[in-house]
RNA sequence: GACCCUAUCGUCUAACGGUUAGGACAUCGCCCUCUCAAGGCGGUAACACGGGUUCAAAUCCCGUUAGGGUCGCCA
């Protein structure tokens, strides 16, 4: 059993970032599931941060996964298990793991700062680990709370990366991270250790500024007695300007769904980008998975850049399969369309949308305005349609009558058709346009 | 400052001591063609720098430079 979870934390928009990891996760399990394997993929709601968390951040997620097609089996909030790792605190608390300490922020922050300044690993000094039961009591009496940290061992701690191969780090250089904080409330570090236990995570696929806490968790693990996942931490996404955190992810995938992104575009871009293989071009996630390895990616932070997606978007458009098109309009309340028009059309979209300006212009009754100087042209053109069947061969045919008859050729014979018939400088191949106009309306149009 | 990670065409990257340094996207050219696309064919284009090790280095080692991650009572 092959269990991954996505963790996000409800505390803005999803952004490429969070998507990325949302998606890097589900491709991981989605390919072990290809291969048979029985999979689970797990959302996690780290709601803790009662003031940030929103309802609406909260919906983001839920409907970006499934803008995408990521379906979860299993969903959890953080917030709903406060008691769970109650428990396990006041546990950890009794094996003596857990310490208590008195410094407030601002001092912590001037310790740091003074180390720094001596050029010293800002790590914590372990003060709370020297206090005297007499110190603490007396600490309390002067209106102190404590706030409690987890003691790290000073020994190796090592993991095999999916993505970074051998990682080791030493609890020596590590400050011990604070897991209750004074007012009671647990930060990020043991909450998520305890859920992967509780949920049996088998792999954490996260990105790589969670490398040293795997460090941390690693020992939490072991504290706990639970069993080590597998951890893999591709390198972050950079922007075109450096860093692609939450201000320049501001790309969140409302606006690139708005602006007629594909949601396969961006899973066949985000799946990719940092390997070396061709960025895939599927229809379902389920084939895109067949392309996924994390062994592929590589330990640089590979640039993201917007206009990727613009360029693929149109590669991804075109090989919709007819079903996915009339879904789409029929969400959107428009009829279906037949084959030959999406096929002919579709070769020159660069989005979805733009798909509706060819239905409408190819609608029966339209009537495009021919000049002057081509009206009689264009009559000879409807007189010459050639009979029977009005299908692919129809226009090589017809335009060879039509050469022999007027004796004009290329554009001068072409042109008055293409604006006659579509109304427009350019379009799809008009070989293809005339079967789905058929012949009534392709006289009309000619007859003006 | 400490601990980690990274450095190859414009971009994403392959190469795991010996290659004409490969591919994809972008770009350019040609073909197709009524147009714009699509499609087909082809071209331009890269080993950050300096030292070693070796018969041989993009590849191994050291250093320099340049990026990045972490060092939060954020997640």
């Amino acid at each position: 059993m092959i269990v991954v979870r996505f963790a996000p934390s409800p505390t803005g928009y999803m952004h490429i970032g969070n998507l990325r990891t949302a998606l890097l996760n589900y491709m991981f399990a989605q390919k072990k599931k290809n291969e048979g394997e029985d999979v689970s993929f797990v959302l996690r709601i780290d709601d803790t941060d009662r003031e940030r968390s929103k309802p609406e951040y909260e919906a983001a997620v839920y409907d970006c996964l499934k803008w995408m097609g990521m379906k979860w089996d299993r969903l959890e909030h953080q917030s709903a298990r406060l008691a769970r790792y109650d428990e396990i605190v006041e546990r950890l608390k009794a094996e003596g793991r857990l310490y208590a300490c008195y410094e407030t922020a601002e001092e912590l922050e001037y310790k740091r700062r003074r180390r720094l300044a001596r050029k010293l690993p800002p790590v914590y000094d372990r003060e709370g680990l020297r206090l005297t039961a007499e110190d603490r009591a007396k600490l309390e009496a002067e209106g102190r709370r404590p706030h409690y940290r987890f003691k790290l061992d000073y020994e190796e701690m090592a993991w095999d990366d999916m993505v970074r191969g051998h990682c080791s780090y030493h609890g020596e250089y590590l400050s011990d991270p604070i897991v209750v904080r004074e007012d009671g409330t647990l930060p990020y570090l043991l909450p998520s250790v305890i859920d992967d236990i509780d949920f049996g995570i088998t792999h954490v696929i996260r990105g790589e500024d969670h490398v040293t806490n795997t460090a941390v968790q690693i020992q939490m693990f072991k504290a706990l007695g639970g069993k080590i996942p597998v951890f893999g931490h591709p390198p972050l996404l950079t922007g075109k300007e450096g860093k692609l955190s939450k201000r320049t992810g501001s790309v969140n995938f409302m606006e690139l769904r708005d602006e007629g992104i594909e949601p396969m575009t961006v899973a066949c871009l985000l799946s990719s980008i940092g390997t070396s293989d061709a960025t895939p071009v599927e229809k379902t996630l389920e084939a895109l998975a067949d392309h996924f390895d994390l062994s592929k990616f590589g330990r640089a932070q590979p640039r993201f850049d917007t206009q990727d997606l613009f360029k693929l978007n149109p590669r991804i458009v075109r090989d919709l399969s007819l079903e996915t098109v009339n879904d789409r309009l029929a969400q959107k309340g428009m009829p279906a369309v037949d084959a030959r028009l999406w096929e002919a059309v579709a070769p020159n979209l660069t989005k979805l949308d733009d798909l509706t300006g060819w239905i409408d212009r190819c609608s029966a009754g339209k009537v495009f305005s021919v000049p002057d100087e081509d009206r009689a042209f264009a009559r000879t053109a409807a007189a010459l349609l050639p009979d029977g069947a009005f299908d692919e061969n129809t226009f090589a045919l017809w335009t060879a009558a039509l050469k022999e008859k007027t004796g004009r050729k290329g554009r001068d014979l072409f042109h008055p058709l293409r604006m006659a018939l579509t109304g427009l400088e350019q379009g799809p191949e008009l070989k293809a346009l005339l079967p789905v106009l058929g012949r009534e309306e392709t006289v009309s149009r000619l007859q003006g």
